[in-house]
DNA sequence: GCCGGAGTAGAAAGCGCTTGCTAAAGGGTG
DNA sequence: CACCCTTTAGCAAGCGCTTTCTACTCCGGC
């Protein structure tokens, strides 16, 4: 049915060995011959047997990329960056790497499911995006998945997340482990959120609602503790204390941000500025705000995190946090595929810029 | 290095082919072999060699999604429900498939050179998502490269694109050539902006102009041709003729609407409406618009298409027509395992309601 | 004019798995 | 109690490709 190596060597009056490395193109073959070969194989419309070849040479040209939500933009971005990378120059022309994308939808579970479908195909590469679950257990099957998958040739890359390892939390520095072959690209997140509170603060807010992100993501995290370091460093004046002006939602979806904009209104009607988990959030916030007749940012400021493309274009213009997205899915294409070398450490962390835009603003002074 | 089934089987005790059944499942295998072996897994942590497997079974678990740009929400959500439906209930934790993403970048060339790529993978099935570019070469190649594929067992499934087909462009109905195996799930693209201009009609706008995308595509003709059969079929007063208020922009993305927008304004300063080729361009009429000093919709109305999330949160609401994004996905995911038997003609049309929020008002009676 | 080394092509042994066929038990039945 | 059928397991032949090793041809150099 399917035309193999064998009818095109018998077409080309060669053998398949000599047609196997004209394809490949790895060991010479004299011009004549490779032309008497290539033409074959387009009479025939001749297309290599992807599973067979990965067979016998034990290798693949899959690249997994796990994401929380593939219609989030947010990943949507990332991963596009990591699979632009995928066809670079590498071979003749280009490498013939594809990308597998799998939703995880944050599940531990399904992201351990996951690595293990794409251990089964071997996967030359797997990047893992967003923020990690942080859950001791989870974190060491996961680790040791990742382990095994490193072990057995697959590269390893975060994108997102804070780097892997026994470390406990908060613990920084260079790790005692023997050099774990995963690397990480991270994101400032604690970094952004304290330059966006500050930001707030020196615009004279003090009563600052926090709408979080779920509490056991590592990113909800540096971001909230990157927001209060920003809180309690502040000299010149009161600033309420945070505890209770945070609700962490459900999740990074807009629903967490209107319900709990409300719920912040409830706790403190004196709210001058809201910070969002993310941009998506922030958009929430907004809505919940407007329905409660509170103009933005006169009445209340909003912020985002992310810098997602709509934000430049919410109305009022959203300030926020920009996060390269589309640099660091590059990047971890690129450290994905040994394309570039491993930045110091293991880790390379990208910047998270400050976009002040038309959401925040001096509070009322009444 | 790697555990391979004669490592489990010589472990189990037992013929590696017992092995390789008790992990398929489709062969009887007696309780307490299946335990010895099930444990021999586990103990050994073996995962099985997908190409091997594939090679050996002449199957494949990878399905083929392709796109213009994952980043893009509207992508992203069609290919998210997509995947969403690769784990339903088909073996007996779920099928093991895992989709791979490919972004074309609306280019003919890339969209063949994945669709290669997918056919060396011996996809399982690949989904085509996204308006097709109206080109009599390419149609051809790439109807016969679909061909080839379905010859060799790959199911194919366009979503949201017309189906196949050497029918020509306006001609419709029951197509001549012998049942092409090419399901569709295509979008009412046509009465979406139909009713959407009918809606701006009523309003009593007059001077409708029409940000159109990138003029080669089914989508983008389509959506104009909705537009321009309402303007013709309209009774009760004259209406500017439609083309001169015309103009394509070079994608489908925020800044074609903007500078579409200035063009129009250019053109007509009377403009009392604006329609966009989709919400993101919508989204880059509204800042247009504002940097012109215009309100929305106080001056000019806007109207958007597809209603991506972060369009019912824009400010103001934006009119918009709906597109059931998920839902075409998810379809088109359960064709695409034969999980569901195909609708009569091999093509379903999916609704395209119209969503009115506050970006369209009635115009101004200067 | 003979030998050694490039340069090029082929034979064949797998890669790890699936599956058709065969074989060995076990259990009813006549 | 022999026989046949059912149930369960193993044998072995591939699936289509890569790659090592071998073989051959053609040169230049001594």
């Amino acid at each position: 049915m399917a035309v193999t190596l064998a009818d095109v060597a018998a077409r080309a009056g060669v053998s398949a060995a000599t047609v196997s490395r004209v394809l490949s193109g790895n060991y010479p073959v004299a011009g004549a011959t490779r032309t008497r070969v290539m033409r074959a194989v387009e009479e025939l419309e001749y297309v290599v047997n992807g599973p067979a070849s990965s067979l016998a040479a034990a290798s693949s040209d899959l690249v997994g990329i796990l994401v929380n939500d593939i219609a989030d933009p947010f990943f949507g971005i990332i991963a596009g960056a990591v699979q632009s990378e995928l066809n670079g120059p590498d071979g003749a022309q280009g490498s013939h790497k594809l990308a597998v994308v799998c939703n995880t939808g944050g599940s531990p579970e399904q992201e351990l499911t996951y690595l293990t479908l794409l251990q089964r195909q071997r996967a030359a590469a797997i990047v893992l995006t967003g923020g990690a679950v942080e859950d001791a257990e989870h974190s060491a099957a996961l680790s040791a998945r990742l382990q095994r998958l490193a072990a057995g040739g697959t590269r390893i890359v975060l994108c997102g997340r804070p780097p892997l390892g026994p470390a406990l939390p908060g613990q920084r520095g260079p790790q005692g482990h023997g050099e774990l072959p995963v690397l990480t690209v991270a994101f400032d997140n604690r970094g952004g959120a304290r330059r966006l509170t500050e930001h707030l603060l020196a615009l004279g807010h003090r009563a600052i609602g926090y709408v979080a992100g779920p509490a056991e993501r590592t990113t909800t995290r540096h971001r909230l503790e990157g927001h209060r370091s920003a809180l309690l460093e502040h000299r010149g004046g009161p600033v309420r204390e945070a505890e209770p002006l945070t609700v962490h939602g459900g999740g990074y979806d807009r629903s967490s941000g209107y319900d709990g904009a409300l719920e912040l209104l409830r706790r403190e009607p004196r709210l001058t500025a809201v910070l969002a988990a993310n941009d998506t959030v922030a958009l929430g916030v907004c809505a919940a705000l407007r329905d409660q007749g509170l103009r933005i940012p006169e009445d209340v400021s909003v912020a985002g995190f992310d810098d997602l493309p709509f934000s430049a274009d919410a109305a009022p213009a959203l300030t926020t946090v920009r996060l390269p997205l589309h640099e660091a899915g590059a990047r971890a294409g690129k450290l994905a595929l040994g394309r570039q070398g491993p930045p110091p450490g293991g880790v390379a962390t990208v910047r998270a810029d400050l976009m002040v835009r038309d959401s925040t603003a001096r509070p009322r002074t009444d």
